[in-house]
DNA sequence: TGCTGGATTCACT
DNA sequence: GTGAATCCAGCAC
């Protein structure tokens, strides 16, 4: 069952990110198809935020963020990564969800192959520049509606309860002075498929 | 038109 | 623990 889209348009971007740990993220990369579970987290918010790319300043890049949520905001890093964001909120309100870590399930030989493994470890989705590798995510998908046929993400029915979650702060967002420190990134508690923690 | 540095990862010391 | 890889967005000129 997918995401409705009403799960992307309420005003509360950190606890949609909550919510979404639990949920599966699903690719179709020429006919094949990878999924996995979310066990990772980070919630940026346009208005007040200065870790989000889209606060103060509106270009080409962030315009997606701009847009109603429920579409991906793909955003090369370090020239070498691609990340995955989930645009979330109403037109002109630029929240989005990063999505670091996830568990495979689907499609696990397809990211054995994009990752150059020879079996399954721990490192496959550990991170969200590898987990975009293993699921064939790059800017081609900028912009896609996440209820579309290459990219969407889907509702298990699997309850996290809060005892299950931890809240810590952002990493790699040091430059955003006392903003880095927000507890905005969300992991499952005791899940191996976690990045490593900070 | 040119320069700077980043929502990262991996190999190596 | 440290540093390199590597490309383009954003901004200065």
């Amino acid at each position: 069952m997918k995401l409705a889209k009403n799960f992307y348009l309420r005003d509360d971007v950190v606890q949609i990110s909550r919510e979404l740990l639990g949920k599966a993220v699903y690719t179709c990369i020429n006919g094949q198809v990878t999924s996995g579970i979310i066990v990772e987290t980070e919630a940026y918010c346009g208005r007040n935020d200065r870790a989000c790319h889209a606060f103060g300043k509106r270009t080409p890049r962030t315009e997606i963020m701009y847009a109603e949520g429920g579409v991906a905001y793909i955003y090369l890093c370090y020239g070498i990564y691609h990340l995955l964001n989930i645009v979330t909120n109403k037109k002109q309100l630029a929240d989005a969800v990063l999505i670091r870590a996830i568990q495979p399930v689907d499609g696990i030989e397809y990211m054995l192959t994009r990752r150059g493994f020879d079996a399954l470890n721990y490192k496959l989705t550990a991170g969200p520049g590898v987990l975009s590798i293993a699921l064939g995510i790059t800017t081609q998908h900028y912009g896609e509606d996440l209820s579309g046929k290459s990219i969407w993400l889907e509702d298990h029915q699997q309850v996290i309860v809060d005892d299950d979650i931890l809240c810590s702060p952002r990493v790699g967002v040091g430059y955003a002075g006392e903003d880095a420190i927000r507890p905005w990134r969300f992991r499952i508690k005791n899940n191996p498929w976690c990045s490593k923690a900070k």
